[in-house]
DNA sequence: ATGCCTGCAAAAATTTTGCAGCGTG
DNA sequence: CACGCTGCAAAATTTTTGCAGGCAT
């Protein structure tokens, strides 16, 4: 946890102490600082034992209704794991997930599955409930236990980095599917003007993906083991297959032909298309770095049209300019 | 539970305390008849008391071992719907199933969804990991608490008469699909002989729909609360829909013409396709009454063409039946 | 100065363990 | 008659409550 997201921390809990007439205490900011310094799910024994550490004076009791706060204002949040003891999780900017636990060596994965959430929902929609909650747990045999090798020590990471370098990956996966398409265009174009705007679009999408690929980078120098970290957001193949549509739809006589004017245009439909559909998909996660990530994804989706069209322009100088510019 | 669902169970119980050289007694006879006996999701406290009621001397002490046996042997289930209690649930010969939890009335809803089972299993597929258990609880407030009503008791229902009535409702659904089908067909099809192929196929399709109809009488007349009972079978629509071509695909320039052989090889095609569909769904299930009734009714979606061929070959006599009989 | 907060102790609640005597196979 | 089983009591574990004194606002 870094100091910057601590301090965040603090002061909204402090907020929630305030708007409830709460008081500022030592031991509150000590139980905070020191859950907030952890990753993984820690019982109330666990936390106890790291406070014991700094001052031995502080007690269970205090811990306990702490954390009780803690889980009232939205920092952390409680989670049953299969083994009777009540368990604490970052919840404040975390994405919302759910857990894998193995059943020998008690590892946890945690993972995020939009699908799973959709469903969910749908199912609760049906019965008329207005949701509250829900938690998911799987038990099963992790591949170190079932063949008797010793568990490897995993690092438990913050779950909002994980996320963050998926939303990126999942960006560079569609930046690379856009590419494809792109070059692909481009290739089969037969109209000289045409092959120059999906070419264009194609640079841009490949600048875009060095921009993505330099993120990446630098999430994962900030914590070098989050390269190796499992996946933490599941999503259906299809729905990425799905924002690209067939270049065969746009033959005719087995020819693809499209002047710059419609490329343009299709190119700008499949843009916002796809922020669109990122905009929706980021819509269902809560505040966190990976929602950010792909809201920005999104934006850059349905702008950079409109740098390729201008570059176009400039290249091509007035003329071209009132036919390009027109919808 | 019925005397002899009862009596099942308890021999499946003795014969798990034979294999582990475990004695029978009359606590542990007690104990599991009052277990049996109940539906719903009860604590050891629950049971404890139900169980002081026949017989004062019991100790709680025996309930906690008798529980531990029933979950060991997979009559009974071990859950947590977050009340920080253990819960117990029938298991032997029950769908596997989730639950809904009102958080204000603990009104407790449960449901079975093969698209979230199918989901579960990729997702511990990806971490390489051999399931074990899995749960799912979500919290909601149910329609009356949100409306302030007082909660209507509802009765709880035994799973498998639940799921067995669901078994009946999807092969109606998909009953009523075919019905449809097999009528639109026979009103469009050109072929005379055809026609008729059609109009059988509907024929035995009906009959088919006031058996189940029957099935579901008699499912229902035993229990009547069954029929108001929520839905606890999710399946997605689409499943169901994929099962029936478009009739369209068949129809050369604007017309739907085909001849008797051509049309039972394709009923017969569907009801094999709509068959298999049946029974890898069915699959999915633990041995239950409705996987008994879902492979039932693949088993006849499968072989009623031949029905209908032998009805259409003994009223034309034999010049037609080598032609019709073949593939 | 008000009144929330802490820490101790005690209680409550749930589940497990030890043990003497009982009863099943 | 061996050995698992029962019931009681006691212990262990987790969480809550009561209360006197302390400290934040």
């Amino acid at each position: 946890m870094s100091a910057r997201k601590l301090k965040e921390e603090t002061e909204f809990f402090y907020a929630y102490l305030r708007q409830n007439g709460l008081k500022k205490t030592y031991q509150k900011d000590l139980i905070l600082e020191t859950f907030l310094n952890t990753e993984g799910h820690l019982s109330v024994e666990d936390i106890y034992a790291l406070i014991k550490k700094r001052d031995r004076k502080v007690g269970v009791v205090t811990v306990f209704r702490t954390l009780k706060s803690l889980v009232a204002c939205g920092i952390a949040r409680e989670i049953t794991l299969g083994d009777g003891l009540t368990r604490f999780e970052h919840h404040y900017r975390h994405p919302f997930h759910h857990h894998i636990i193995c059943t020998e060596c008690h590892r946890i994965i945690e993972f995020v599955c939009p699908e799973l959430e959709r469903i969910q929902g749908e199912i609760l929609r049906k019965y008329n409930f207005q949701p509250v909650d829900h938690q998911f747990q799987s038990y099963g045999l992790c591949e170190d236990c079932r063949e008797r090798r010793t568990p490897v020590k995993r690092p438990q990471h913050d779950t909002d980095k994980i996320f963050a370098r998926d939303a990126v990956r999942m960006a560079l996966e569609v930046a690379a599917h856009f590419l494809e398409f792109y070059r692909s265009a481009e290739r089969r174009n037969q109209d000289p003007e045409g092959k120059r705007v999906w070419a264009c679009m194609a640079e841009e999408e490949e600048r875009q993906i060095a921009g993505l690929i330099d993120r990446l980078d630098e999430i994962i120098r900030q914590e070098k083991d989050l390269e190796s970290a499992p996946v933490f957001l599941h999503l259906e193949p299809r729905r990425l297959e799905s924002l690209l549509p067939d270049l065969a739809d746009y033959e005719r006589d087995g020819e693809f032909r499209m002047d710059a004017r419609a490329s343009l245009s299709l190119a700008q439909t499949l843009g916002r298309a796809s922020a669109e559909f990122f905009r929706a998909f980021a819509e269902q996660f809560g505040d966190t770095q990976g929602k950010r990530i792909m809201l920005a994804f999104a934006g850059w989706e349905e702008s950079h049209v409109d740098a390729v069209r201008q570059a176009l322009e400039q290249n091509r100088g007035g003329p071209g300019k009132a036919e390009a510019g027109r919808q």
